[in-house]
DNA sequence: TGTGGATGCCTTTTT
DNA sequence: GGCATCCACA
C-alpha cells in the first residue's frame, strides 16, 4: 500500500480509521478527494469487497471522478462493484428493486422540476386557486421542504405548524396540493427528485426487514459533501450505517451553500452527537493558495457563529495580497477585469484557463462577455440552459417516457401536439378534466373516449385515436427493439425532425443538431453497456433510467481550453484558478437582498469564503458604485463582507479610469457596442441558451455542440456578397456571405436597421436591389 | 388553434 | 433589460 505515503499525517490518519463513525473536516483545497479516494482504496485493501461499500456523492461527475481515481490505484476490476454514485442514483436503484412494495413498478418515470411544477400548476388550476397567490414556484417549494424533512401527506395535514405557516404566508390550501400531488405522482408511477429519499425512507420505516437486508449487505459507507446534506439524507446514512456502524463523512461546514435547497448546515455541526464515538479529523492544511489568500479567507469565515473551528493554514509563499477596486460602474469593472487579464498574461506564464471571473449572478456575466469580446479575450460563461434540459430534447425524451409508461402525464401533456397534430389546449383540457374527475391517467381517458363520456367532435376524436396508435404501437416495441433502433424509429415516424426544418433560423437548425446528438448518445451508451455489462440488448428503458438523473454538469468540464472562466461562485465550488476575480461585492448584490436573516446571512458569507478560497496566486475583488440592475441603473454601496477581512490583507487600488461614466455616457456605450459588435449578435444567439457559451466556437465532443463548421460558400449565388437586397420585414441589407449548411442555402444580410441576420435562403423572399 | 403585444417578474440550482 | 406568461384576436 504505498500510495499510503502521499498522505500528511492527518490525512493518513482519516484514512486508516475504518473501525467506527468518522468526520472528515476538509478545509478548503485540503486534499479532502484525496482522502475519500484513498481511504475507500484501503477498505479494498483490507479484505471490504467492493459491494459492500457504499459512497455517495451529489453529483455523477465527483462519482465518476473518484471511481477513476480508485480505479488507478487498486485497478479497475475492483471498483466496477463498487456502489458509487450520487445519492438520487444510488436510491432510485435500490427503489426500483423493491418497487413493489411501495406501490410503484421498477420502471417508474422520474418527475423533473419541470414536469413536478408543470403538474402542480395543473393542480392549482384545478382548485380554481388564483396562481398570483398560489405561486407554482413557491408551492413547490414548500413541498420539496416538507418532502425534504420527511413530513408526509399525512403528517403535514396533522402539523400544525407547517399549517400556520402557510396561512400566514396566504397559502392556506397548500396542504391540498400536495396532497393530490402525491396522488397524482402516484397514479403516474412517477416519483420527483425528492421522492427518491423520501420513499426511500418510507421504504426502510416500513419494512424493517427490508432495511435490515441493506444494512447487513452495505459495510461502508462513506459519504462526500456532507454539509449539503439534508435531513432525508441524513437519515437514510443514518439508518443505513446503524448495524456496522462504519460510517465516513467528508465536508467542510464553510463551505456550505446549498441551504436554498434544503441542504442543512447541522447535519455537519451535530455529526459527533448523531453518531455515537465519533472520531474527528481536521484537515488543515491548505495545499492550494498562498498565505495570504488562507488567512483572509480565516478572517472572513471567523465573522460566523455556526461552525466548526478550524485552523486552516498554508505552507506556500505569503504571496500577493488581495487587490480591492472600487470602480464607477460595472461597464468599468468589466473593462479592468479584461484589462488585468492581458496585463498578467503578459507579465506571467499564464494560460487563459488560470483566470476566473465569479459572480453572484448570472445577469452579471452580460459586461463582463462583451468587455471580454471587445478586447478578444477567449472565455467559456458556465450556466444556463443545459442539453437535457432544451425543449426538443425534452419532447424527444418524453416520447421514450410516454411509451414506457403510459401514465405518464407529463410526457403526454408534452408531446400529444408535437409535432402540431392539431390536438390544442382545448381538447387536452378535456383529457385532463376527465382524468382528474375519474382518478385515471390522461392516457386512460383518450384510450378510452367514450367510456369516459369526453366530448369532442369527430375530427378531433380522428386526431386523438391517431396519436393513441402511433404511441401504442411503439409502446409495444419498447421491451423488445434496440433502442437506438426505436429512437431512430419515433423521430422519423413523428417527422420531428421535418418540423423542424420547415421553420428558418440558425436556432432552428441547432435544434435538430441536438437531435441528432442525442441519437449518437443513445447510440453511444448501448455500445458501451454492451460491451463492459456483456448485455445483449439495450432498451430504451435502461436509456432513461440512466439519464434522467443527468445533468450535463458531466460533460462541461471536459473542455480546458484555452479560455477564461465565468461562472457564478455557487457553481465554482471544488474548483481552483491561479487568478480569481471576484466582482460585484456590493449590497443588495452580495450578500443577495433576499438574505435577510443571520442564517441566510452566514450562508452568503460562507459563499464568499468558497468564492476567495477558489484562488491559488492572486485574488482581486471589485465593487462598482452604479449598477445597471433591473433595467435601470441603481446606485450601490460596498458589500459589508469587505470589512471582516482584515486590512492588512487588502491592498485598495485607486481608480484607473479618469472618465466618468454616467447614464448618459452608457446609453451612447451600449449603443455603440451594439452597433460595432453586432458582428456577435448571430454566434451570441446561437449560443444563448446552451450550458457553455464561448467566443472562441470550436467544436466539442460533448452533446451541446452545435454544428457551425461545416459550411461551404455557394459560388455563383443569385445573391452575390456586396449586393443589395430588400427582405419584407428587415428591410435594406447588404449581402456578407451565401453558403450551404447541411444542404441549406444560408444568406447572411447586414440590415442596417435590425442588424445582421443569417437566413435560410428558400424562405427569405429577397428582392435584389440594382 | 396559433400569434403577438401587453404585463409582471426577477438569486444561487449538485439531483 | 429580457424572458415567460397570458389574454385578445385572426
Amino acid at each position: 500500500m504505498d500510495f499510503l505515503n502521499e498522505l500528511n499525517t492527518t490525512q493518513y490518519e482519516a484514512v486508516t480509521h475504518i473501525d467506527g463513525p468518522s468526520l472528515v473536516i476538509a478545509g478548503a483545497g485540503s486534499g479532502k478527494t484525496r482522502v475519500l479516494t484513498y481511504k475507500i482504496a484501503y477498505l479494498l485493501e483490507n479484505g471490504f469487497s467492493p459491494v459492500s461499500i457504499m459512497a455517495l456523492t451529489f453529483t455523477n461527475k465527483a462519482a465518476r471522478e473518484m471511481k477513476d481515481r480508485i480505479g488507478k490505484l487498486v485497478g479497475f476490476n475492483n471498483t466496477r462493484y463498487l456502489w458509487m454514485g450520487t445519492f438520487h442514483s444510488i436510491f432510485s436503484r435500490i427503489l426500483r428493486a423493491e418497487a413493489e412494495h411501495i406501490g410503484y413498478t421498477k420502471d417508474f418515470t422520474i418527475y423533473d422540476t419541470a414536469d413536478s411544477r408543470s403538474l402542480i400548476k395543473s393542480i392549482i388550476k384545478e382548485l380554481q386557486l388564483d396562481e398570483k397567490v398560489y405561486k407554482p414556484n413557491n408551492i413547490q417549494g414548500r413541498i420539496s421542504t416538507a418532502k425534504n424533512n420527511l413530513i408526509t401527506v399525512e403528517a403535514y395535514y396533522k402539523n400544525r405548524d407547517l399549517q400556520l405557516s402557510d396561512s400566514n404566508a396566504r397559502v392556506p390550501r397548500t396542504k391540498e396540493i400536495y396532497a393530490l400531488y402525491a396522488n397524482r405522482c402516484k397514479q403516474a408511477n412517477a416519483m420527483d427528485f425528492d421522492d427518491l429519499l423520501l420513499q426511500t425512507n418510507l421504504l426502510f420505516q416500513n419494512y424493517p426487514e427490508i432495511l435490515e437486508k441493506y444494512q447487513s449487505f452495505f459495510q461502508y459507507i462513506l459519504v462526500d459533501e456532507y454539509q449539503d446534506t439534508n435531513f432525508s439524507q441524513y437519515l437514510i446514512v443514518k439508518k443505513l450505517a446503524e448495524r456496522h456502524n462504519k460510517i465516513c463523512v467528508v465536508g467542510d461546514d464553510a463551505q456550505s451553500i446549498y441551504s436554498f435547497r434544503g441542504a442543512n448546515i447541522d447535519n455537519i455541526l451535530n455529526f459527533q452527537k448523531n453518531f455515537q464515538n465519533t472520531k474527528i479529523f481536521k484537515l488543515e492544511q491548505n495545499y492550494r493558495s498562498t498565505q495570504t489568500i488562507v488567512n483572509a479567507a480565516n478572517c472572513l469565515i471567523d465573522k460566523n457563529s455556526s461552525q466548526i473551528k478550524k485552523k486552516v493554514f498554508s505552507n506556500k509563499d505569503k504571496g500577493m495580497p488581495i487587490q480591492l477596486n472600487s470602480v464607477t460602474s460595472d461597464i468599468e469593472e468589466a473593462t479592468y477585469v479584461a484589462n488585468k487579464v492581458k496585463e498578467l498574461m503578459q507579465k506571467e506564464t499564464y494560460d487563459y484557463s488560470d483566470f476566473a471571473v465569479l459572480y453572484r449572478t448570472n445577469s452579471q456575466s452580460r459586461v463582463m462577455e462583451e468587455s471580454f469580446r471587445k478586447k478578444q479575450i477567449p472565455y467559456q460563461i458556465y450556466g444556463g440552459v443545459s442539453f437535457y434540459q432544451r425543449k426538443e430534447i425534452k419532447n424527444v425524451i418524453a416520447y421514450f417516457r410516454l411509451i414506457t409508461n403510459l401514465n405518464d402525464d407529463e410526457a403526454l401533456k408534452r408531446i400529444i401536439n408535437y409535432p402540431i397534430r392539431g390536438i390544442g389546449n382545448v381538447t387536452l383540457n378535456k383529457l385532463i378534466e376527465a382524468s382528474n374527475l375519474h382518478n385515471v391517467s390522461i392516457w386512460s381517458i383518450l384510450d378510452d373516449l367514450l367510456k369516459y363520456n369526453v366530448n369532442v367532435n369527430s375530427g378531433t376524436a380522428r386526431k386523438l385515436a391517431n396519436f393513441r396508435d402511433l404511441i401504442q404501437g411503439f409502446s409495444l416495441k419498447v421491451m423488445e427493439q434496440e433502442a437506438y433502433d426505436l429512437a431512430t424509429e419515433i423521430i422519423k415516424t413523428t417527422g420531428m425532425l421535418s418540423d423542424s426544418l420547415t421553420k428558418k433560423s440558425v436556432e432552428e437548425l441547432s435544434r435538430i443538431d441536438n437531435i441528432q446528438e442525442l441519437i449518437k448518445a443513445i447510440h453511444e451508451y448501448t455500445e458501451n453497456k454492451k460491451q463492459e455489462e456483456g448485455v445483449e440488448k439495450v432498451l430504451l428503458t435502461d436509456f432513461l433510467s440512466e439519464i434522467s438523473l443527468a445533468t450535463d454538469q458531466d460533460t462541461d468540464a471536459e473542455d480546458e481550453k484555452e479560455r477564461v472562466t465565468l461562472m457564478t461562485i455557487h457553481a465554482a465550488k471544488g474548483l481552483e484558478f491561479k487568478t480569481v476575480f471576484i466582482v460585484g461585492l456590493e449590497e443588495q448584490l452580495f450578500p443577495s437582498p433576499f438574505a435577510q436573516t443571520t442564517r441566510d446571512l452566514e450562508e452568503e458569507r460562507r459563499l464568499f469564503y468558497v468564492a476567495v478560497t477558489r484562488a491559488e496566486q492572486y485574488c482581486f475583488l471589485s465593487y462598482s458604485k452604479s449598477r445597471f440592475k433591473n433595467g435601470m441603473v441603481q446606485f450601490c454601496n460596498p458589500s459589508r463582507f469587505l470589512s471582516d477581512i482584515d486590512k492588512e490583507y487588502i491592498e485598495e487600488v485607486e481608480p484607473q479610469f479618469s472618465n466618468h461614466f454616467n447614464s448618459n455616457n452608457r446609453q451612447w456605450q451600449n449603443k455603440s457596442n451594439s452597433n460595432q459588435n453586432n458582428s456577435f449578435a448571430i454566434e451570441r444567439n446561437k449560443f444563448r441558451d446552451r450550458t457553455v457559451s464561448s467566443y472562441t466556437s470550436s467544436p466539442k465532443k460533448s452533446l451541446k455542440k452545435i454544428n457551425v463548421n461545416e459550411k461551404q460558400p455557394i459560388e455563383n449565388s443569385e445573391f452575390p456578397t456586396g449586393c443589395f437586397v430588400k427582405h419584407k420585414v428587415f428591410g435594406l441589407g447588404k449581402v456578407l456571405e451565401t453558403y450551404l449548411s447541411d444542404n441549406n442555402e444560408m444568406i447572411v444580410i447586414d440590415f442596417s436597421e435590425k442588424g445582421k441576420k443569417s437566413l435560410l435562403m428558400k424562405f427569405a423572399k429577397l428582392e435584389k436591389m440594382e
